[in-house]
DNA sequence: TTGCGATATGAAGATGATCTTTATATACTG
DNA sequence: CAGTATATAAAGATCATCTTCATATCGCAA
């Protein structure tokens, strides 16, 4: 499976969330968990190496907020923003050709 | 994301292409391949011991078949009926609030 | 005003799935 | 008879994720 897939998917959930606006990393974990009823959630110990990669490549940009409490504000870039479109796209590809494949077990 | 999604599909491809008939392992691989147009693979040392695991949890049983070459033909039971079944609903619905969330990015 | 729980981030170590490599062996083709 | 495709499996490496530990502030209640 050539892309690792869970790794693709943690990527454009954090994406999808910037996309609606600048959040910091635990306000990302609240927003996934809660946007998707649970059915997918980060532990803290992944979801920052994550975010820290995002930024190493530009994806998303990362700033340090004042007011004394240590927290680290990110917003979506042009190429994160183009990854996720194409992200999304070439996921939903993928997942159509999963689910012929299943699907045709089971179902209509 | 609790179930380890790739592991899941994993398992789930192989039952999908058992519930169409027997199969070993070699079979299995290039049958996954072809039907799903190389978007999902597996190399050698990540299937057989998916099939291993299968085995010993019942949902799959395999046969050494004779013939001189070593070859152990699969067949899906009735508990990986049922898996399979669960499974690609579970993950169909898993991907529709996936898709709900990134989709909202870009299109329609 | 002190203690606790929630907020907030990060590094280090453990676990586990997948991939690569190595090993073995037979069937088929030229 | 040599080489390639078929066929399985174990061992080791790699990498993502999870768990735990460490740190620090904020808000609230006793």
């Amino acid at each position: 499976m050539q892309v690792r897939l869970s790794k693709r998917i943690n990527e454009l959930l954090v994406l999808a969330v910037l996309e609606r606006g600048p959040a910091h990393g635990y306000q990302i974990a609240l927003s996934v968990e809660e946007r998707t009823g649970g059915a997918f959630s980060f532990q803290h110990g992944t979801l920052y190496p994550i975010l820290h990669r995002l930024e190493a490549e530009d994806r998303v940009r990362g700033e340090w907020g004042g007011g004394g409490r240590r927290r680290k504000t990110y917003e979506i870039t042009d190429d994160g923003r183009a990854d996720l479109e194409a992200g999304a796209e070439e996921l939903e590809r993928q997942f159509r050709v999963l689910m012929r494949l299943l699907g045709g077990a089971h179902a209509a």
